[in-house]
DNA sequence: CCAAAAGTGTTGGGGATACACCCATGA
DNA sequence: TCATGGGTGTATCCCCAACACTTTTGG
């Protein structure tokens, strides 16, 4: 038993689905695959899991890898294991997703894409493997989770206005919100402070707001 | 590429948690394991996947061994990939969780372990590998998920009464419920429908019950 | 007639929703 | 002074929680 064993086992992976903000609309960042029969087709980056990094592990290596980012919102979403989902080889994918603040990022290739790219989230087309489910399901994920955490201070700039934050919930719901009672609820959920005014606006200023935790922190909210 | 790689790959693994309900405690079903470091502990059915299964067929398969039963509520709960998790070897752990009535139960030890029972949650102690974490884990989603969903239908008898369903309820939340308020939010939920009545009590004959459906639904209800 | 569990209605409070107007600034 | 977005208060409704007594049966 101690001895290494020569069962067939499935190759784990992890897949990262990246979310982020640009122009009003949710983008999620896909890489271009080089080879395989998958080639040209856009997919969601991923990577296998190395024998000396746990899968939390392998998740940030990824997100690092790609966008240069560290210490934003990553969490593990499920794990993909349809036998025929990779026509070459058994693959198991973990999937994660998080998000981040697109302004900071540098894309980067690495030999194994032949492109990366931010795209919106409705008109990325069929995408590689089962990656359109993947992503489908992290959107589910995330409509629900940003009802009761702060997983948005991820997404923003350090400081923001209230607009902003609602805007950002607005587009994630895919539905309008009250201002008034957007502002009650925020409020009330102690999750933001006070950061300062904005300036140079040809309008009234605006207050900044910052999170008060870089941590998810879980409230009730919507 | 397309040849076989020679790569290290972690092996992966499905752990199924089970919980049933006797004698008015939630309990877990637990296998003793006979070889390795852990020879000895206590911890939840698992398995190696095999190449021609996905998770959920290796998850289905794991509780049909040692149950007997299909058809009941599963699903995939996290994964778990510390490297160290096991000392033996690089093993991924696709947790599932799984919702039973136990008097439909035969268990079964396969040769692998050396026993298997039923354990009331508190007081299972330490048990092997991070199984503490995977059993806490799954008793915090099942405690959220029975709040909107009807998954008790997995756990209960083809026809129960209010009172049944009620006192599941509290040992899984482990609060009492108040008994008007219950009937009032399980009834607009809608998720159970009349099926006959009690007779041959020292009491007043109550009314049966079953679930409208035998598969997860999800509604708003706690 | 007694024990045991089943079953049922009403009230009050708090949170959610809906809604419209004034404010501060730059140009 | 005007255009632009920032910022605020209140009335209503509905849902939830709290609460106690009557009903039906077997023994």
């Amino acid at each position: 038993m101690s001895k290494k064993e020569e069962i067939e086992s499935p190759v784990v992976a992890v897949d990262a689905v990246i979310f982020t903000v640009i122009e009003n609309r949710l983008n999620v960042l896909l890489t271009k695959i080089k080879y395989g029969p998958y080639a040209g087709s856009w997919g969601v980056p991923g990577g296998r899991v190395r024998m000396d990094e746990s899968l939390d592990e392998a998740a940030k290596r990824e997100l690092l890898e790609k966008t240069g980012l560290k210490n934003v919102y990553l969490e593990q979403l499920y794990s993909f294991g349809r036998v025929d989902r990779d026509p070459r080889a058994r693959i198991i994918s973990v999937a994660y997703f998080a998000l981040v603040d697109h302004n900071k990022v540098k894309l980067r290739t690495t030999g194994k894409y032949e492109d990366i790219k931010w795209l919106p989230l409705k008109g990325t087309g069929k995408l590689a493997y089962d990656h359109n489910e993947i992503v489908d399901y992290a959107l589910f994920r995330l409509k629900n989770k940003i009802k009761y955490t702060n997983i948005f201070y991820s997404l923003l700039p350090e400081k923001f206005t209230l607009s902003e934050l609602q805007r950002i919930y607005e587009i994630t719901l895919e539905k309008k919100l009250d201002k008034r009672n957007f502002r009650k609820k925020i409020f009330s959920s102690g999750l933001i402070k006070e950061a300062g005014v904005t300036v140079g606006m040809p309008h009234r200023p605006s207050k900044l707001y910052s999170f008060r935790n870089r941590k998810p922190v879980f409230v009730e909210m919507f």
